[in-house]
DNA sequence: TATGAATGAGCGTTCATTCAT
DNA sequence: CATGAATGAACGCTCATTCAT
């Protein structure tokens, strides 16, 4: 009775794939439905119940309590979304995949998008989340602020020391580089998604600004 | 027993200062303080009555519904977060008062950054409650979208004829430059506020990194 | 709008008379009821309301939990079950209001009896609930193990001074008469109240009873 | 995997021993736990099977509902509560084992006391449901009222007959006396368990007592 | 104008019980 | 025989809102 071919895809699962049943699945569907909708708060735990078709008993079955629920959902897009092209791409930088700052930029960028698309109502509800929940902001520091960031300083200064980049502190580069794509995601995903976005030509082009601010001279 | 030091200025009472009564500035300042550390779904009104030290008819008689005292604190800020520098400085650029962008920028930055910190508390609340909230997104297009934008354009379109901007679409080098900006203001004071950071230098580079990107070769 | 012949004393009402709401007096009513017929964990706040004739939400205005409401309910009666008697009479004792043991214990039964059932409802609850809750357990031992036995200690050391008590520990004789006494109430007023007793018959045969075991030969 | 050295003893088999599955007894003795301590209301069947080892479903394969686990522990105590000192004890009453009233008392009390520890969790539960459901009361009725009642009664005119003890009814020197000996075991063993009782001593003091008030003079 | 008691719908959660495996 | 996922009613409690005072 167990079917695979589900929206929730096995990033939910834990690692291993097929550990959420049927139902699990759908719970865990209809929430991210909610909660990037209307909010954690403001989503109630009957009508994700009834939108995922189970018993509301059921849900708690599975997660002790609303928040574990959120959780559930949000921690693993948080590993995501920041661990796995640090690990690897790390290497492929350091090991001349990527000869420029600019040809790297482009990969991380493409490879974002790419998983933000994918994880969309999910990366919501975590930039929505974040503000209100102490758990939420101690991993995105703990990831973004520790993990990302000080090896994305590493890969700033591997480039400068080929003289690529300007002398400028690594952290600074990293954190305007950071903040443009981040504003441009956030712009184009989050906070304007109607507005009509030619998305090849605007990535295009913030790469350029980026690296116009730090390609040396 | 009237108190009129008080720290909610003249922006809330719509226009005229002195509309608000003590009683109605503290439920503000109380609401306030309440959506910005726990959201607007997660406040109740009868706290914001209790930390406001009012009866928790009192709101209602001045806010017909939780949603409208919501309104009421967050619009005029979402008009002036965007409304009084391009009116006025709209005028001045054009009339020379800038004569350089990185001048315009400069002034613009520290300007909206004055006004950011003056009123952290209800911006938080704006950034955190927009998704959730048709009203504010179609108030928060309006006025970026529509008013900002388009005049921003303008200016740079101004810019651009004086040669010293890179001819690139005028909309393009308004959407860069906002999300570079708006990129460390929620950095800055909305996601890692709690980091230490050396103020002056990061607007420093951000401008720089953004006169980088756009200038004139 | 205010009806003061309820049946509600005012020993609930914390001392001054009149301190309670008809509607809480309405909720206390119904809640001695529930409680004393189903027990405290079996009664749920929803069929106090109803019974009470008012909106759920209206009890836990008055009263924060539902075991609030019962501390509320039980607190003063285990008080009054034991203090007014020791103070006033302990004094008519030694002031020789009474002359003899006999005459002693025929005023207190009668007066406990009394007391009894009036409030017979509320001693059921306390009764039933003192095994479940520690709060309940602290006051009974504190007012009976502490207040009672020591002072109920003194009368008899007093009697057995003028020689009309066996030379037995006072401990012990207050010990033997209380539970000849409680055991006879237990018995009459919470397991077997069907069972058709000739009350007076009953407590004239326990208080002769008690002196046959206590008095000096 | 069955170990058969359990602490349910023969009692709650049912007469027959070994009737009771190894899990069985997991779930009663879980149930016994549970029951004393928190009541059986506030007892969850999902706490028990936890504490059994067992799965919820399996409290239900043995017992239809809640309710009539409860019943399979409490009543057999019930019986036996009362039933064996008096079909066996009451033969040798009138077989002259015991030649004074004073001698079967005190045979009585010591294994009375002896079954009362040994069960004490399940005689707690006892005492404490009795008052919230109509069948114990009824068995106990049965039990204490008829059977023992009436057997003790004709224990009692035995001894009268034999002149030793005083002309009062039989009823009332039954009553007195149990009240007299339950009285000493609720505040020993239900109220006050933790006080620091000299148990030879009271029980001593309380068969004195008992004689003092009932001898024949 | 300000109050706060009152409301009843709705909240997140637990419950005893069922039943397919 | 044993399991534990699933149920949905009921739980204690909070909510935004109303209204008589």
């Amino acid at each position: 009775m167990k079917m695979n071919n589900s929206k929730v895809d096995s990033l939910l699962a834990g690692g291993e794939s097929g550990e959420l049943t049927d139902k699990q699945k759908r719970i865990v569907e209809a929430a991210i439905e909610m909660f990037s909708e209307k909010g954690f708060a403001a989503s109630s735990t009957s009508e994700i119940a009834k939108r995922a078709g189970v018993a509301e008993g059921t849900i708690f079955r599975h997660y002790k309590t609303k928040k574990e629920l959120l959780l559930a959902i949000v921690t693993p897009v948080m590993g995501n979304l920041v661990a796995p092209f640090i690990v690897k791409d790390l290497e492929k930088v350091l090991e001349k995949d990527y000869e420029f700052y600019e040809e790297f930029l482009e990969a991380m960028v493409r490879n974002r998008q790419a998983f933000i698309q994918k994880h969309l109502p999910i990366v919501r509800i975590l930039v929505q989340e974040i503000p209100f929940h102490e758990e939420l902001r101690g991993q995105f520091i703990e990831h973004v602020a520790k993990d990302l960031y000080a090896r994305f300083a590493n890969i700033v200064s591997h480039f400068q020391e080929k003289g690529e980049l300007v002398q400028m502190p690594p952290t600074s580069v990293v954190r305007l580089t950071i903040s443009s794509i981040l504003g441009f995601f956030l712009a184009r995903y989050i906070f304007l998604p109607e507005y009509e976005w030619n998305e090849e030509e605007e990535i295009e082009m913030t790469i350029q600004f980026i690296m116009n601010g730090v390609k040396a001279r």
